[in-house]
Parts: C-alpha cells; structure tokens; sequence
DNA sequence: TAAGAGATCCAAAGCGCTTTGGGAAACGAG
DNA sequence: CTCGTTTCCCAAAGCGCTTTGGATCTCTTA
C-alpha cells in the first residue's frame, strides 16, 4: 500500500479511504486509486487492518462436539449457506470443534484474544449459560434456535417452528385416524427437541391421544438410533399405527427396520419426518419426484444463509434485536395412510 | 500486555519472549512473568502477534461447492478430525465455501492477503491446477487424497488406499463366485473415484469378469442417487447378482431400492460399500453390533485428525514432503453371500 | 470582500505484538 | 586482575493498515 500510495503521488490515508469508500475523498481521485489497485493486483493485508482497525470480519463458530466426537451431520450445510452470506459481505468463518467442556474457557480466549468479531451459537439447550456469558464478554453472536427462556430474554436469534412443525405432521396423522403414534426424538435438553417434542404432544391431546412413554424415543439423531428405536417399538406388544421422526436420518433408519421386520409401509405402519433438507439426501435436481417420505420441511442451508445474513446486520446496528422464526413446509409423500385400527 | 511488563518491571521483549518459550530468559522469570500472566488473565492478541510475526496460526479450507450448493456430508467428520489436530497446536480453521469457478482467485487472494498461514486442498481431481497454483504461490498446502500424476509430483498428501480397498471388496464377490458386479461411483473426474473405479477394475479383471457399461454408474454420492442407481441395475434385462457402492450413502439408497423392489439381501443380490465411518451413520457406542452391510471402511474423522497433525509439521519444515496412505480395513457383514448363479 | 462552510487531502500517531541489535552483569580462564 | 564468554535483559524499530486532527483550497453568503 505504501509504495502505491507513492506510484499515485497521494498519503496513505487517502488511498485508504479511497478504497473503503469514505466520503471524503473525490470521485476522481478514487476511481484513479481503485484503477491503480487493481493493476497492481493490491489486496490489503487482512491481519494489519483488523489490527488497526479493531475487528477481525471474521465470525467464529464453535461447534459443540459431544462425547464420541460425533459431529451433527447438519452442520455442513447449515455452515455453507452461512459462509455464503459471510462471503457477500467479505466475511469469514473461524471454525472450532470444542469438546463440551471446554466451551466456555474457548469463548472466553475468543473475545480476549479479539480473534473474531462476532459468534453463532450452535445447539442451545434448554439451560444455556452461553448467552449470560456472551452478554457479560460483550461478545455479539445470534442463536441458531431458541434456549429456554426464550421469551423473556432479548437476544437475537434464528429458530425455525419447531412446535409447528411437529404440530402439522402430527396432526396429519391424527387426521387419518391414528391414535397410537410413537415420537423419535432428538436429546430433549436440546431446545429443538424439546419443542418438537411440546408440538408432538399438543397435537396429540388436541386428538384426545394418550401420550404413551413407551412410545417415545430420545437420543442422538443418527441414522442407527432410527433403526434400533424403530425395531424395538415394531416389536411391542402394542406396537404404534404411526411413527413421528425429528430428522431424515432417522426416518431412514426407521424404513430399513420396518422392510427389515416385513412391515410394509405406510400400509401397516405410517411414517412422517422432519426434514432439514441436507443435500446429501436430496436428488441431484432437487426436486425430487421420487419423494417417498410424508415430511415437514426446512432447508438447514437456507437457515444457515439467512442467519448469516441477520449477524452481518447485527454486526453493522450491534443495538438491534433480531429475531426471525421460519415457518417449515409440510409435504405429502406416500409413507402415510389411514389408520386401518 | 504493556500494562503487564511495567507491573513486573520487566520490558515487553522479555515477557514476549518468556511466554513464547525463547530460551534468552531464566527459568525463574519465566516463571515468574508465566503465573502474572495466569493471574491477570492475559491472553495475546492474536492479530496483533499475527501481524508483527507474519504468521497467522490459521489454516484454511476451501470447500468446493458444486452447482447445487452440495456439500459433501464427508466434510463434517474430516474437519471436527483436523480441528482437533489443529487445537493441539494452537491453530485454527477458517473455512470458505466456494463456487468451483472462484475457487482459483480464493486462493490468490488468501495468499496475498496473507490470511493463512497453509491450506488444505479437498477433493483433487485427475485434473488438478491447484497443487502448481500454490507452489507458485508458495503457500504451503497438503492435499487431502491425489490427484493425477501423483506419483511423479513432489507434494504433500494423506490419502487412503482407495485402489486396494475396492480390490478387496470386489474380491470378496468374485471369491463368493459374482460376476455380473456392478459399480455405483463417485465422479470419476475425482482421483479418489477414479482409483475407485481402478480397483474394480482391476479385480474383475483378476477373476477373469467381464466389465460391462451399464453397470458402472458415476454421480455425486448422495443416497437418492444411490437409490436411483440400484433401481435401474434392478430392472435391467440381467441385472446383476452383486453391487459395489463408493459411499455408505449410496448403499443406503441401495438397500432402500431393494427392499422397495422385493429383492432380498444377500439372497437375491450381494451389496458391498466402501465406509467412511461417518459419524451419523455410526452406532451411538461406534461399535455396531448390528452391522449388516459388508463394508471396507476407513474412518474420515481420523484421516483428518492425521492430515491436521501431518500439516502442522509440514509447517514447522516446511521442505519435508509428507506421503500417507490409509490402509482400509474389510469388515464382513451379512449383506453378501455366495452367487447363486 | 470577508468570513464561514464544504470539500479534499495529508502527516503522524497508533493498533499490540515480535524481533533486531546491542548492553550490563556474572562467570571462567589465562 | 583482565579479558573474552555466556546469560539475561532492554530500547526501539517495525508489521501494514486505520484514524485523528488539522491544513489547504474552493465555494457561498451577507
């Protein structure tokens, strides 16, 4: 930058902010420096000018790794609409695996180290400490979901209705006369799963349904807990009409144990899901006109987009409050049917 | 930091140097200046110490994004492994999901601006322009897989033995007497799905099969294509007695066409697949009792455990060419048997 | 025409570290 | 005792930007 300050006959400061666009420069002179620049294939040191400057346009997403180092397969596609959002605005994303215990020291270096300018917060639960600590380091960050109280508090976040969701597709079983539904659930400390769990079971009692404990199912979302979870409720000896899944993943393992067990589909048993749309299980049109499964849908990377779009927001007014619920799609597939009972 | 050397009457150089483990300072003020800097809670400014030592401690990761926004669901696993490796050293992962046209610009840009200090590449085609792109760049890099000529350039990779792998999961077929064995792959434009395909190849050949067109399939690895794959193979005129699947996914997709299509495994029909133990598709205690599918797998979480570490040493020597290759293991499940044919 | 307002630009002071190039004290050898 | 070494520490110069606080010049307005 210095030596095209002096290619150019002009200070520093004005290259600087000619290229920045502050006002106070001319049209003229800009335009000459940003001709200059770009013959000179000039990109600013990233690192000198966050440290001058004080922010980082860098975001930083600490993902909770549980115990077995499993990672929510969600989290790829809800990253790359993220980064998609972050990239339009010239932002970038600091990426750490954190066992769980560690959160809260890894939070703390963050913001001392003023490595990023601002945070997700990923996987709230029911009792989150994030929030108060976020608030007390002074540290900007948006929710992707709701934590416990989350009308009460005033913090941003992006949360999808999950209590809808749930409500619809349970309903839609309700409607065609299933009684003895069974729930396949995410781990219920989490927020989500909590409230898909409070949707469940409104539109349970709203069909005067009994909530069964043996019908319900909670645990990490992957595809073999579908199967085991599925397998084990076939095998009652009252087993459920209908079966609600928080996730594809486990609705795929709940089909692999009900054509394992010789249970047709939706003939003896119904199935409905939600449905983050991950890219890897959609056609590569994404349309898919082989839709097999009754869903209740919501693209995980649209979320990820729109939520880095609100925290590019949040960065620029950091007094505003933004909150936005996404309404998912329900989806007839041809995995339900009235209940022959 | 200033603040902390005047209170211990000592000079920035030697609470810099004390803390970063130089050897021109005592053990006793090393000390002495280390328990100061716990008790004020001191952490050093990342930026600052990027700029002044022309260092960033960050990696970064260029995501590919195919035309749909895909993303590949390996990534999530590959990355919490190379995290891990990386937070061990103190550095961190800054990660871009970009458009394939982009991606060449990325890298310029980032080497310029100097916003990492290495980068891993992803996905290596047979064609691949990055490894040249980066020497002339001079950033370091070590790639995750091979790309074309591997054996004649002189670069930095992990990979898995992905030749041997699908020798040895077609072996297993022809050994239980298929011939008719069809292929359901990645991109072969992709050095791994090529090596996949060579594999095969390969040991049909050994077993004296023939290599028949419309049996080999190739497309981005997601189960709908798996799906859809199986599904033609299944209604072919003589369809196969035996599918090799690159991806769990696309197996999966493969046993949900067979099962929607009344053939039975491993009665009517054998399936093998390659296994990325990804963790969302793994039992919640990683061992899997109820394995079913005859698997040759390689776990992607630690192969991006060992590329993190491989990394980090390639940057402390930065002339040493580091060369890995996994070694997958063949785990024999209930999904293949002897043709009946 | 003088004075205030606007528009442009600049010199210089940082941002919070690392690193260079010594300097002073302590130690050993001759 | 003197001189060369070694050990330990320091002052000050950056790293490559942004930003403050004017300075200069042109344009209005009374």
């Amino acid at each position: 930058m210095k030596s095209l300050s002096q290619q150019l006959g002009l200070s520093q400061t004005t290259v600087s902010r000619a290229l920045n666009g502050f006002p106070e420069v001319s049209e003229r002179t800009r335009r000459r420096v940003q001709e200059a620049a770009q013959a000179a294939n000039y990109r600013p040191s990233a690192i000198a000018s966050s440290l001058a400057a004080g922010r980082t346009r860098v975001i930083g997403h600490i993902i909770p790794m549980a115990q077995h180092r499993m990672i929510n397969p969600h989290f790829s596609d809800f990253l790359s609409g993220a980064s998609e959002a972050y990239a339009a605005a010239g932002y970038d994303m600091l990426l750490r695996a954190v066992p769980l215990d560690e959160e809260e020291q890894v939070y703390r270096d963050l913001a001392r180290q003023h490595r990023v300018d601002a945070v997700v917060v990923h996987g709230p639960k029911l009792d989150e400490p994030r929030i108060a600590l976020l608030e007390e380091l002074g540290l900007p960050f948006i929710v992707h979901g709701r934590c416990g109280e989350a009308e009460r508090k005033n913090y941003s976040y992006l949360d999808v209705d999950n209590v809808g969701a749930m409500q619809t597709a349970t309903r839609h079983l309700t409607n065609l006369g299933h009684r003895r539904i069974a729930l396949v659930n995410g781990l219920e400390d989490m927020r989500f799963a909590a409230d898909r769990r409070q949707g469940f079971a409104s539109a349970m009692d709203d069909a005067g349904a009994a909530l069964e404990a043996n019908y319900m199912r909670s645990a990490d979302m992957t595809e073999p807990f579908g199967y085991s979870a599925t397998h084990d409720l076939l095998a009652l000896d009252e087993p459920p009409t209908a079966i609600v899944y928080a996730s594809m993943l486990m609705a795929m393992g709940g089909l692999r144990a009900a054509s394992q067990a010789g249970v047709k589909v939706p003939d003896d048993i119904s199935l409905v899901t939600y449905d983050d749309a991950l890219s890897f299980l959609e056609d590569e049109d994404g349309t898919g006109d082989e839709r097999f499964l009754t869903v209740v849908r919501s693209s995980i990377h649209e979320a990820g987009e729109m939520l880095g779009t609100m925290l590019m927001e949040k960065i620029t007014h950091p007094d505003r409050t933004l909150q936005h619920i996404m309404e998912p799609q329900f989806i007839a597939g041809a995995s339900t049917a009235e209940s022959s009972q």
